[in-house]
DNA sequence: TTGTATGCGTTATCAA
DNA sequence: TTGATAACGCATACAA
């Protein structure tokens, strides 16, 4: 067993009540006495029970985090930018990712509930009702990336419709006029929405609106790649892409290569998302920017707030941007 | 607040003992009582503390994971990996990752101590001294990719040396004779490893033994677009170069493009990881698969059964494996 | 300035 | 089959 403070305090020859008060903040101890625990305690190797101390506190000072198979960069980078704030504010990121099944996913939830002090959760196809009968009241939740239906839950999405939209618009300002999509799948909240922003910008440029340039995708690189041949088969043929995710969008890329062909001249490419690799191919993968640390940094900024009910639910919006490379027929920027 | 074990207790009209023994694996308790009691829970929307339970069974079934800032893909892997098995046996995963200074890690470390049953560590540059006395016995650790030194830590790495001489030794057997080494930096486990299985395949296949062909990158993909230019200023040019892992060897593969070069007619290249990526770029990158998943799932079972007492420390490899693809000179595996 | 005692929510031991 | 109660390790209200 390890020491306790108990031992520590036999050790000092003082009381619990001592050892604790220099171990915290120490109130008001004699400056011999703190002397005499610091170096008890040391020599001791003790280190606080912090399960002993949440249980007195009634806080666990940690957030359960869930996220999704996804894209090993966009995980990475929320997890990076929840990590950064969390630790910043003493607190600790419990995660759990690999889940695909709902019953999956409240099993995780259940085992969550009760250690942690709130919960952030990535979960493209979630339904609020579901949601609503497992987590307690008392509990915080942000939402990331999902619809913002309710009142009782914080909500934190990308503008997933203007940045589709400028997308689009831009490859119609290159001149194109027959611009297909690749979709995420009907369920997928982002993918929605994105499909809506290419919509809108389809029909206010009077754009080619063929349903048939709709193609169904699944946010993965190889739905990018194998729809490269129906993209071939369409006729007329688009001369523009817009993929709703970068790895979509670099399984395209792939895929035109295989054919032989090459954006962005056979077929110029938009993604969405910006991930790192979006740089390192070859052409470059014009798309637009997701901020996706900053969604991590936001949500567990959000999310203390609530935990310390500095805050009540809100539904917000981070801003995305254009990134003009070389798939769309652009020089780089800088 | 949330509605304790007592005020399940109180609803049912029994006594804590009986809820609990109800929501345990209930020994002998009448039918109609553990009924009684499960209601009673329902209506409350009760679930038990776990910080109580924790305290009292003393374990918390979590895990420390501190892993630092390292490419997407093979963050997202390897916790993957770990959180299957963890999840597999009931446990938690802790993680943490942002974090580049030594301090920083040790404050980290300090403040999971008391709050896990075990570590897992992936820290390149990691001194065992260091961690001996921040470390209590008590806590089982594992380390990756790192030396395995000390009797103390259980360790686990890739077959850093094997995985990088089949690199070269296949550039070799492609014709190449003057080979460049794109390393990871000197003070990286992995890295030195990596160069020194370059170097054995080199002396074994009698290959040109300059230096200078030692070109010095950091892991990033901008460090090996940056390396293109030194690769090009050399005399004689080498004509294949193994890149110490797939980040830089796609950096590489976009500098080549930059240049108006391409693999492999330019310069034949070889990689270090399989990141998902090396399928996707064009020409596909040709480099030795390291398991990262696997890695993580290895030491996630290795830890537990630390924790068990069910082992003691051990140092395991695990082995890698060359997949041929086009940026060496091959066509693809299919 | 220091010590004593209580309670945080649970499980397990012992009695009934 | 059930209930009362003692721990688990810590922090604090209250007493000294």
């Amino acid at each position: 067993m390890d020491a306790t403070i108990q031992d520590v305090a036999d050790r000092a020859d003082v009381s619990v009540a001592t050892v604790s008060r220099v171990l915290n903040g120490s109130d008001r101890v004699r400056e011999a006495t703190k002397e005499e625990v610091v170096k008890a305690a040391r020599s001791l190797g003790y280190h606080p029970n912090e399960t002993a101390r949440n249980l007195r506190a009634q806080e666990t000072r940690m957030v359960g985090v869930l996220l999704p198979n996804m894209h090993g960069e966009f995980f990475a980078q929320v997890t990076r930018g929840l990590d950064r704030k969390a630790r910043a504010s003493g607190h600790h990121l419990m995660v759990s990712n690999s889940h695909t099944q709902e019953d999956e996913a409240k099993a995780v939830i259940q085992s969550l509930l009760g250690r942690v002090d709130g919960l952030i959760l990535l979960w493209p196809r979630l339904s609020h009702d579901f949601l609503d009968d497992l987590v307690p009241d008392s509990l915080p939740v942000v939402l990331l990336n999902t619809d913002r239906s309710g009142p009782r839950f914080e909500t934190l999405a990308f503008d997933n419709h203007d940045g589709a939209y400028a997308a689009v618009e831009h490859l119609a300002e290159h001149g194109h006029e027959r611009v297909a999509l690749l979709t995420g799948g009907p369920q997928n909240y982002d993918a929605r929405e994105r499909r809506s922003g290419y919509r809108a910008a389809v029909a206010d440029y009077g754009l080619d609106a063929d349903p048939s340039l709709e193609l169904e995708g699944d946010f993965t690189r190889e739905s990018g790649r194998a729809a490269v041949e129906q993209i071939r088969s369409l006729t007329p043929r688009p001369t523009a892409l817009f993929a709703s995710n970068d790895s979509m969008a670099l399984g395209v890329l792939r895929g035109l290569h295989e054919a032989g062909l090459e954006a962005p001249d056979d077929l110029a490419v938009v993604g969405f998302d910006d991930i790192p690799m979006a740089h390192y191919v070859a052409p470059s993968l014009t798309t637009v920017h997701a901020p996706m640390q900053e969604l991590g940094e936001r949500a567990m900024e959000r999310l203390l707030a609530l935990v310390q009910d500095d805050a009540s639910p809100a539904h917000q919006t981070l801003h995305t941007r254009l990134v003009r490379r070389e798939s769309c027929g652009c020089s780089p920027e800088p």
